[in-house]
DNA sequence: CAAGGTTCGTGTACTTAATACACAAAGTTA
DNA sequence: TAACTTTGTGTATTAAGTACACGAACCTTG
């Protein structure tokens, strides 16, 4: 195995959402500090998935590696949404904590860069089970402890999600490759916090041509199949609106 | 004078923008190097305003502190626009020949935070002078050489001042604290690169409560004299429609 | 195999915003 | 006082946003 040489005072932190047709979910990760002798636990509370970057990556590559080694999947939807270097970043008791038994000799002035990711649940959940890494509802978070400024990061992380959303068809990076429009529709009012109604939802993505029916519908459910859909990201490109709505 | 530590290895990088009711500027530093004995000229270009950042200040401090530096002004806006780690940042011949000379002992595995600046060009002509900084069109940026990635920060910067434009408010930035709606629109139009019709323009902006006409009118102008609005971003922050259009 | 349960899929009337387009009014200068 | 320049305004048409209800398709249960 290589070993890689890090970069002391960089770190990428990265936000992962999912969705499971229900409601938005957050990948964080277990952290847990015991103490040597009588094993009584010192900390228990959770993380973002991240580490320092190595000296031979740039930025993109480590969130990507991070991601990879999270969830076995390659090319999933990551950009960036702030660089972090605050002062203050390890101030509470815990963290010094584990800067003293897990980070020693790291600097403590770190710049963290966010990526805030974009998984289809459907691919990945398998892979998980047998790690300290899990599924937490978005709405559970602010009940939560996590390390750090990992709560202020993800509160960035989603309203930089809930920004973009409404701009860019990334979205879909949430659903599986088909999906029904109710699908659509409760991603969307997960994402958003609202409820559309369900016929003007369904006029506004008719005019988004690069929603295509699929041939296919939904099979064993208990009432009327649903028909499925499918992004396509080259109608997309090509069929674009330059609209310039400066209002606001 | 206080010296403060550098952190070798995390750079800003201010991407300054200005209008001067014509077209859209950037501020420029001049860059040259010099042949110690013969005095022959090894470098002469452009770079974006950067330094590296101190130990004891964070990201949002170091880029306030070097527009502080050029422009003599406080309260700039300011927002970041991406983190960049590349391997290949320093590769031309003379970012090499740079570094030899100027940054001896810094790293040369170096991340940089971009920051997008709007000023009120009003405010800050006078203050530029007697430094080798200067605007420059916009435009002119493809044919002039820049320092190290910079211009491509330059363009990235650009591209996410496109975005914001068309939906935040924050092109009154541009503008002096009054203006005309002349001057809006013109504005509006070197930002992205349009024209719009006079009269619907003027309808949207009708929309916009914030814009508030003054009792004020242009004076010592050959032509009919113009009605001066100011931009309340009070009345923004209290208006602001949550409408949601996921629609792209 | 009929009845009940559940989600799917659709249309119309009304309001609001986007677009295309031309000319008189107010001030200065010669 | 005539010429010049920029300001400021209205209407008709098309496109998009919003509010609202019910039969159709499939499965389950009795």
């Amino acid at each position: 195995m290589i070993s890689h040489k890090i970069v002391p005072n960089i770190s990428v932190d990265c936000v992962v959402f999912g969705f499971d047709f229900e409601k938005l979910n957050v990948l964080l990760v277990e952290r847990e500090l015991k103490d040597e002798k009588n094993g009584e636990i010192l900390i228990s509370d959770h993380t973002l998935a991240g580490y320092h970057i190595f000296e031979d990556e740039d930025l993109d590559s480590a969130a990507s590696r991070i991601l990879k080694g999270l969830t076995g999947l390659d090319n999933i939807f990551l950009e960036q949404f702030g660089a972090y270097g605050q002062l203050d970043r390890v101030s509470a008791p815990r963290d010094k904590l584990w800067f003293e038994h897990i980070n020693k000799g790291f600097a403590d002035r770190i710049i963290t860069v966010g990526y805030l990711a974009l998984i289809d649940n459907t691919k990945v959940t398998l892979r998980l089970k047998d790690r300290n890494v899990s599924w937490f509802p978005v709405s559970m978070v602010s009940e939560m402890e996590l390390a750090f400024d990992h709560k202020f990061l993800f509160y960035e992380a989603l309203q930089a999600l809930q920004r973009k959303v409404k701009v860019e068809p990334i979205a879909f990076e949430l659903l599986p490759d088909y999906f029904t429009l109710s699908q659509l529709q409760k991603l969307y009012e997960a994402l958003l916090g609202t409820s559309f109604d369900k016929r003007n939802f369904r006029k506004k993505v008719a005019q988004m041509h690069y929603v295509i029916p699929l041939k296919k519908k939904q099979q064993g459910v208990a009432h009327k199949p649903a028909q499925y859909y499918l992004f396509s990201r080259e109608v997309y490109e090509k069929t674009r609106k330059g609209r310039i709505s400066f209002i606001i």
